[in-house]
DNA sequence: TGTACATCAGTGAACGCGCGTTCACTGATGTAC
DNA sequence: TGTACATCAGTGAACGCGCGTTCACTGATGTAC
């Protein structure tokens, strides 16, 4: 009796039904926008649950702990991620140096328009970075670059080290060098500074870039 | 009289004296150690204070607040850094290819004895990073690199840009990536994987760049 | 088709914590006379 | 050389805050019979 007083009650002043349906979706978004809006350091738990408009004890259902959503972030990124490559690749030039341009051009291209969560993928510190799902993500996206600069997988030191190509390499650093560099203010700063010097500078840069 | 008493007592009771006579450059130190034993995220204001053994107020006297000390901690990094690759340069071969593979050692080398000082000094959000020392500590260490690379200080874009020349450019990005993948635990996880990558794979890497 | 019950998803109040900063203060130093 | 006084450096208690996590709970769903 009194429960079922408590439930009508409920009801009327529920806007939302008690499931939510499609909340891990939901928080994943929340926590893009709250990363977006008040950067890796101001992002929490709470204020992720805040924005869903749901309870802070919501979360722990679907990822653990804080570090368990922001693992889960950025996994969700590492995949945008490596979608963003292979569709530069499909468009791309089939000779090599055409489809590492491309491949240059659209990573600084989706660190520049996903600013917090690229900086929230490298902070390892803050993720379960050894969880085999987050591995696999980061690992799929590099394979799409390996696969561009025409690497053969891996190259031909020890294989008990399993390094991957030199040449793949070389033009990952130098891209996630410039991208850096240039998010994090070297090139001038502001999000305007970065976006000009991948227009005006990378090619240049990419230039001294040899594969 | 009561005064005269505390003051007594106070002499009895306090093992150092009430001024600490170079508080600002052992709350440095101070923070420097607390960066390498929890990390960025760990490192606080009072967690500082308590290992200078200073009460939480004292720190606000030299630097205003937690992001000027931070800031403090990161030009002195930024300082250092810019030494460690003049060093280098001093005994470098004098040709270019020489002067710039020493550099490059000399960089990730730094990065990976001091790595926490390293993550700060690029982690712009939390300094004052445009506080003219800041400003002025980063630009010497570019500047360090940039000769070393025989740059001719600024490159023939648009002078109004002031972009540095794309050489230097492009060797700062490949080593600044490498060393960022290997901190970040892009060539297996830990420090030691992060020093294998410099032994191993750095040299064959540096083959693509060509300045 | 209906009913009992297990399981799942989310609540909301409460906890203890460490934080940055403030405040009025006190102890020490240095300087002017 | 001594003394008064201004200035500087550090104290320590207090504040309010947002945090992550816990807990017993309730509402909704699905499944077995």
């Amino acid at each position: 009796m009194d429960r079922n007083l408590n439930a009508v009650k409920n009801k009327k002043l529920r806007a939302t039904p008690y499931h939510h349906g499609a909340l891990r979706e939901a928080l994943i978004a929340a926590a893009e926008t709250e990363l977006v809006e008040r950067g890796i350091e101001g992002f929490s738990l709470r204020s992720v649950a805040r924005r869903a408009g749901v309870s802070p004890a919501a979360p722990a259902h679907h990822f653990g702990d804080t570090r368990g959503l922001r693992t889960a972030v950025a996994i969700t990124a590492f995949e945008d991620f490596a979608r963003a490559l292979e569709d530069a690749d499909d468009v791309a030039p089939r000779d090599v140096e055409g489809r590492v341009r491309a491949q240059c051009v659209a990573y600084i291209g989706f660190a520049i328009a996903n600013s917090a969560r690229f900086d929230l993928m490298w902070r390892i510190a803050l993720l379960d970075s050894d969880s085999p799902k987050f591995v696999a993500a980061a690992d799929a996206a590099f394979a799409v670059l390996q696969r561009a600069v025409g690497g053969q997988g891996f190259g031909p030191t020890d294989a008990s080290d399993r390094l991957p190509s030199p040449a793949a390499v070389a033009c990952w650093s130098m891209i996630h060098g410039f991208t850096r560099l240039a998010l994090d203010g070297s090139f001038g700063v502001g999000i305007d500074a970065a976006r000009a010097a991948a227009d005006k500078l990378l090619p240049a840069v990419l230039e001294h870039l040899e594969i």
